[in-house]
DNA sequence: CTTGCCTCTGACGCTGGCGTCAGGTTTTAG
DNA sequence: CTAAAACCTGACGCCAGCGTCAGAGGCAAG
């Protein structure tokens, strides 16, 4: 039987969550308020947060650049860092997937289009 | 020689175009407001727009879409329907154009990772 | 003529992801 | 010990693309 003692995590405050995410501090703070991301309290009353709190804040600018909201974000959290989600998350996350998917296909016509345009304005001058 | 007599073409009101485009009346509207869309006006005051317009405001609605500002679609109308372009607009262009393309490579993977995901609670419920 | 739909000009409201300022406490470096 | 840097809680501001309401005029049909 082996007995798991929790490393002692160096935790880290919020300004250096911001600087590894490439994000503001104000950001960071707004998250919490939308419920994306809990921070642990130091007596002081300071945010402190896991390491991961880095990864996982990158993680929230990936889908807010691809059109999510941070309501929906919350959502889809369970699926992301816990190992049990049920049918309607998955759902929800094979649903997000279409979104995206019909969205860059969306700006591929879109880019194509743009190309026939520069083809006609470079050789039309 | 030749003389070519306009043919009367026919002007259709803003319903129709909302209608023809998808859009609403308010839009078209807004549109006119950033200088997107230029109108005649009838003797009592309605605005009167060529058929073209239809394919222009899908245009618009595409650039939106993609990123685009309604200012910068404006810089970048002469590209479209006039036959005359400087190269600073030519420039412009390109730049959106690679602009587009960062999207569709981060959104890509970004959809890689939701599929990375989406496997791993499927078979891991 | 009137009914009903379309259009007009303001002008305020909304959404979301923050920026930014104010005014105060805490931590850290020297 | 002290000054700078970092942190805290509100709370207002911003932008862009419209939605929406108010109040008034235009236009074809019966």
């Amino acid at each position: 039987m082996t007995v798991t003692v929790s490393a002692p995590e160096r935790l880290i405050r919020i300004g250096e969550v911001a600087r590894g995410a490439g994000v503001s501090v104000r950001a960071v703070r707004y998250y919490e308020q939308q419920g994306l991301l809990i921070a642990e309290r130091s007596p002081s009353g300071q945010r402190l947060y896991r390491q991961d709190a880095i990864p996982l804040v990158r993680f929230f600018q990936e889908m807010f650049a691809a059109g999510l909201t941070s309501r929906r974000i919350t959502e889809l959290l369970p699926c992301w860092d816990s190992g049990h989600t049920d049918a309607e998350q998955r759902a929800m996350l094979r649903a997000e997937r279409e979104r995206i998917q019909a969205k860059i296909d969306d700006l591929q016509a879109t880019l194509d289009h743009l190309d026939e345009v520069i083809a006609i304005t470079d050789t039309h001058p």
